[in-house]
RNA sequence: GGGCCCGUAGCUCAAUUGGUCAGAGCAGAGCGCUCAUAACGCUUUGGUUGGGGGUUCGAGUCCCUCCGGGCCUACCA
């Protein structure tokens, strides 16, 4: 037994999240931890809504609340979209915390005194209007370069253009409008990034394993232009993480907060000490996970999230542990995935273009979302959504392949026998080529699942499936059931034991569907399969059981056309 | 501008990292079965691997070039 730390990357706080940054983090993860806790594992999964940042404040402001009751008010909305997905995170937190706001000035202190911080003044945009500093982005004005009207503080969209916010011409606030915007000075604490680049890079080479997407995007951080740039870790706002030192003011930083990068990883660790107090465990109970001196050496650490988060995981966030010189836990592995695109273009939310959570599990159970988006998950190239192949897959994979595996075997073995495993009879060459079969695809399944190849292992699962109905074609309990009912019987005994079978190999994905056909197997609590032949006799002669449900409904014509309207987007 | 990634069957994706005839699922065609959600099983059609050039005994894989798509470029998160 081994102990998994998993981590996804935090949604942030602003809004619904569609099914694109579900897939890119959240559902990935999930599936490892419920794998990773079926194979008997130890495992500690936490994710959080990550709620600091300039788009907070102003979505708040739009909502109009103050920001800390609209944060409030998000997350439990998004925890409720987790808990309908059936996202079993050990605890879902909020980067928001005391524990948080601890653990990120504790840290920082710490590389103050490790000389790896230090104060910059720098002049920024600061908009009267607004009350607020500006960002890059959120300033906008009419590129000197091309003319354009609406580029941006950072980068003009039409002639792609690296600009700086005061090049603009006649800058204005992209929040209000508001073109009083002036030149201020104002301090930040810069992280000394550039000093720990040899041990970030001797770190990064020794992770030989991890994909070239990953350690491309690292490396290209590392070696660009002057190498590692120093970053600023705070900001000039009023919600976040006070830039001070635990319970005293740090000098030239009052009225700052730590910028949200800086925090938010290092929410992953804040949470699991959320866990521990929310369960009235010790303090010890969470460092075990992140402290190599206090449990956590032999952890392994896995993360998930989207391309975009990389260089913020490969880099910043060990940079700051590492710099702390204090022994916290390394990410192991990184899993990274590219983008789901929808139906020929991008999701937009700023569109209504796409199938958002909330929408997603108002029209369909998790499940059905879960299989396709895991089944399909953009593990090696940017991947894509259509309902033509969402409604294929669902109808062939689930409904056709498992769902009528299901259906076919508990009605023959009520009409035959009665709602109990039948006895008698005698397991042959048949059922000795599904044991093959079966074994061989299993030790597969597992590899896919251990390595976190996920499209590899839906398929094989699948194939797993698949494989009952073709035990089925071949044994014919039907034609047997005329000649030599208890052939029939033993056939029938097999195909009943491969339900919760079944059920515990494709619980990871569908969840759901798993513990329903448990509960009509009677067979709840049944245990990943360490020996084939013992699983598969797991329901003995006379073990009760009851027919279910329809397990998947099939998705209609009309309903697909009539979803693919509805989420087309507007205009 | 710079860097990275991708382009394989009508569709969604593989191909043990340069090595047998480029494979699966879906869709299409044919046959079979009748227990089942008109479901299942078997067989089968379909590819000059985006175009062109090169290296090699051998290239989907490496190099050059062109075409097409995507991402990153550090103050959005």
């Amino acid at each position: 037994m081994a102990r998994i730390l998993i981590t996804s990357a935090l949604p942030y706080i602003n809004g619904v999240k569609h099914l694109g940054n579900l897939v890119g983090s959240q559902l990935p993860a999930d599936l490892c931890a419920r794998y990773m806790r079926a194979r008997g594992h130890e495992v500690m999964f936490v994710c959080a809504t990550d709620e600091h940042g300039t788009p907070a404040e102003l979505a708040a402001a739009g909502a109009g609340k103050p920001v800390a009751e609209y944060c409030d008010e998000m997350h439990e909305v998004q925890a409720g979209l987790a808990r309908g997905f059936c996202l079993s995170f050990d605890h879902f937190g909020r980067s928001s915390s005391p524990e948080n706001h601890a653990l990120t000035q504790h840290l920082a202190v710490k590389l103050w005194e490790n000389g790896l911080i230090e104060i910059r003044t720098e002049r920024q945009m600061y908009s009267q209007a607004d009350g607020r500093f500006l960002p890059d982005r959120y300033v906008e004005g009419i590129c000197p370069e091309c003319g354009y009207e609406r580029a941006r503080g950072d980068q003009c969209e039409n002639c792609t253009r690296q600009l700086e916010p005061t090049e603009l011409i006649a800058p204005r606030s992209a929040i209000s409008g508001a073109t009083d915007l002036e030149l201020r000075e104002t301090k930040h604490l810069y992280l000394l990034q550039s000093k720990l680049r040899e041990r970030l890079r001797a770190w990064i080479d020794s992770k030989t394993d991890w994909p070239v997407l990953t350690t491309s995007i690292a490396r290209k951080w590392l070696d660009d232009g002057e190498g590692l740039q120093d970053r600023g870790i705070t900001r000039d706002l009023s919600w976040g993480i006070p830039a001070q030192f635990p319970g005293a003011p740090w000098e030239g930083m009052e009225g700052k907060v730590f910028y949200v990068w800086f925090d938010a990883p290092i929410e992953y660790i804040a949470a699991t000490a959320e866990w521990a107090h929310a369960g009235g465990h010790g303090d010890e109970s969470w460092r075990r996970w992140w402290r190599t001196d206090e449990g956590a050496q032999d952890v392994r650490y896995i993360q998930f999230m989207g391309k975009d988060n990389v260089p913020f995981h490969t880099l910043s966030f060990p940079a700051t542990l590492m710099g702390s010189g204090e022994p916290w836990k390394l990410v192991d592995y990184i899993k990274s995935f590219n983008y789901l695109n929808y139906d020929g273009g991008q999701f937009s939310t700023s569109q209504g273009r796409g199938v958002f959570m909330d929408q997603a599990l108002s029209i369909l159970p998790a499940d059905y979302w879960r299989w396709w988006l895991l089944s399909h998950v953009p593990e090696t190239s940017d991947s894509e959504f259509t309902w033509e192949n969402f409604q294929a897959s669902v109808n062939k994979d689930l409904a056709d392949v498992l769902g009528n595996f299901v259906s076919r075997v508990t009605k023959f073995c009520r009409a035959r026998f009665g709602e109990a495993v039948p006895g008698g009879g005698e397991w042959g060459a048949t059922e000795e080529a599904l044991f093959q079969e079966l074994s061989c695809r299993l030790a597969s399944y597992e590899g896919h699942m251990d390595a976190m190849e996920i499209r590899k292992a839906a398929q094989e699962l699948r194939a797993l499936w698949a494989a009952g109905n073709e035990y089925l074609q071949s044994a014919a309990p039907w034609a047997a059931y005329k000649e030599d009912p208890a052939r029939a019987a033993a056939i029938i005994r097999l195909a009943l034991n491969l339900i919760p079978f079944y059920a515990v190999l494709s619980a990871p994905f569908i969840p759901n569907a798993a513990e329903a056909l448990q509960e009509a197997m009677k067979a709840e609590g049944t245990p990943w399969p360490e020996d084939l032949r013992t699983a598969l006799s797991a329901l003995p002669p006379d073990h009760e059981f009851s027919v279910p449900g329809v397990l998947f409904a099939k998705i209609s014509d009309e309903s697909r056309e009539e979803w693919q309207q509805a989420f087309a987007g507007r205009r």
